[in-house]
RNA sequence: CGGGGCGUAGCGCAGUCUGGUAGCGCACCUGCCUUGGGCGCAGGGGGUCGCGAGUUCGAAUCCCGCCGCCCCGACCA
């Protein structure tokens, strides 16, 4: 993409009802626009980084097993009705009505919906298990919306739902979904932290929250120092293999972890070395939940057993926040500078910068680079504009894509380009027609 | 929902107390110059001053009502 034909509408000054980092960022580098309290538009530059979080979300759900399906954002009140809830969930849920003055939502969460849907699908216990699920924006009407995507109102949400015949074969359902939220976060270029979380009614210890570790976070952590000595990068594992599964779960949450509504000082004493307590911040990227039957005995969801009996599914639900993620690699990932994206998830991989726009061997230098990038199918940007290099470098190091590619007169004359690391600011001379292979070994 | 604050050009702000032709910086447009870290010179465009009603010869400014937004707290992917 040529930056002279493309839509990035940057700031050069902070937006002053941004506060914290990752706001002030997104606001700056054009990747958002607020429509209303808790509400954004998703200009180019973010949206592309949506939909890249979104995708590698919906490959390691495929990969665990799980089903995608899409439901729609407006529900109707029945369902809720039945399961209790409708009138539970107060005010931060939307409520609306159609033109025939039927009560309607905007979907907060899908539990319901989800399980009328696998119900009427299904009648026997040869279907389970399954696990469906769906990256849908979500509407909830909080109180405060702030912090730009990271509390709005509206967001994008992965939420799953399994469904098993038995509470032992759950929890495998659950265990998978954990694993699955660990190569998620692995791959956004994010440690997060598994913390045991309340369960509300339910009991039991099956729900964890994934927290990101970042100074803005909503959530006081307390955990473990051995947590940062663990292996964060390599799961390979087989989903169907339940001891395996099992044992890195284990392994995740054997460690004192917690936010401060479950922290327990007497525990966290008795369990981790003086030496080794850490606190700090952290922002909830993740939550799951085993409940068992809480949505599927209300709604009738059950099938035959292999004794002609009738059997209530054991369900949990497993939910990601994709809008939020943004936000949150940003205050994990940034420095004075601006933005810094993991590859994964970056909007573009390579930033080119032709210093002397206008003049014909720097044009031509660049415009065969960006050429020959693209045609590798490299994902990269290329500002062509007439505007003095200073502007250029900091705007390419506001949007933080990971690699620039300097061409100017001071190299040129020598056949070199300057390749520098967003991240490390290392920069290496690269002959001008050996620039694409750096990015395509 | 309690407390605090803000709404004037795309962004950041001054002007409001004390009513009198709506301003500054950045951004933007034109030309020249420049091009290795937000460059320089000259010229220029852009505003229902959040909305509505009032007081007044005259309202960004005073009065009344409404709306929107932000921050702190209590609640939450």
């Amino acid at each position: 993409m040529r930056l002279s034909q493309y839509f990035m509408p940057i700031l050069r000054d902070d937006p002053k009802e941004a506060e914290i980092i990752s706001h002030r960022l997104m606001l700056r580098a054009g990747m958002i626009r607020q429509e209303a309290a808790g509400s954004y538009s998703w200009l180019p530059m973010g949206f592309r980084v949506l939909k890249k979080i979104e995708q590698i979300v919906r490959e390691e759900q495929d990969r665990a097993g799980a089903i995608e399906v899409l439901m729609p954002t407006l529900q109707s009140a029945d369902l809720w009705k039945k399961s209790g809830r409708y009138d539970a969930y107060g005010k931060e849920m939307l409520r609306v009505k159609d033109r025939h003055d039927r009560e309607m939502l905007y979907g907060p969460t899908n539990e319901e919906v989800i399980t009328d849907i696998f119900r009427s699908g299904i009648q026997s216990y040869k279907d389970v298990p399954r696990n469906l699920y769906h990256i849908q924006w979500k509407f909830r009407d909080e109180v405060r919306p702030r912090f730009g995507v990271m509390r709005g109102r509206e967001f994008l949400m992965k939420d799953a739902y399994s469904f098993d015949l038995t509470a032992e074969a759950g929890q495998h359902s659950y265990n998978k979904m954990f694993v699955a939220y660990l190569r998620t976060f692995a791959r956004l270029g994010l440690k997060a932290v598994p913390m045991r979380a309340d369960t509300g009614p339910i009991g039991g210890d099956s729900s964890h929250e994934f927290l990101v570790l970042a100074e803005t976070g909503e959530s006081g952590v307390f955990f473990d120092k051995d947590f940062h000595a663990m292996d964060w990068e390599n799961f390979d594992i087989d989903y169907d293999d339940v001891g395996a599964v099992k044992n890195l779960v284990a392994e995740f949450t054997s460690k004192y972890a917690a936010t401060d509504e479950k922290h327990d000082v007497v525990e966290f004493d008795a369990r981790v070395a003086k030496d080794k307590q850490l606190s700090g911040r952290g922002i909830e990227v993740g939550h799951i939940f085993f409940f068992g039957d809480t949505y599927s005995k209300p709604l009738g969801c059950e099938v035959q057993g292999p004794d002609g009996k009738k059997v209530t599914l054991q369900s949990g639900s497993y939910g990601i926040g994709v809008s939020r993620l943004v936000g949150g690699i940003i205050e994990a990932s940034h420095d004075k500078g601006g933005i810094i994206w993991p590859e994964a998830v970056a909007p573009f991989k390579v930033g080119l910068i032709n210093i002397k726009a206008g003049d014909a061997e720097a044009d031509a230098a660049s415009d065969k680079i960006y050429k020959a990038l693209q045609a590798k199918g490299v994902e990269v940007l290329y500002d062509d504009r007439a505007q003095p290099g200073g502007a250029k470098f900091a705007t390419m190091d506001l949007i933080g894509l990971p690699w620039q590619v300097i061409i100017g007169p001071r190299g040129l004359k020598d056949g070199m380009a300057e390749v520098k690391h967003r991240k490390t600011d290392a920069r290496e001379n690269v002959a001008l027609d050996k620039v694409v292979e750096k990015f395509t070994a």
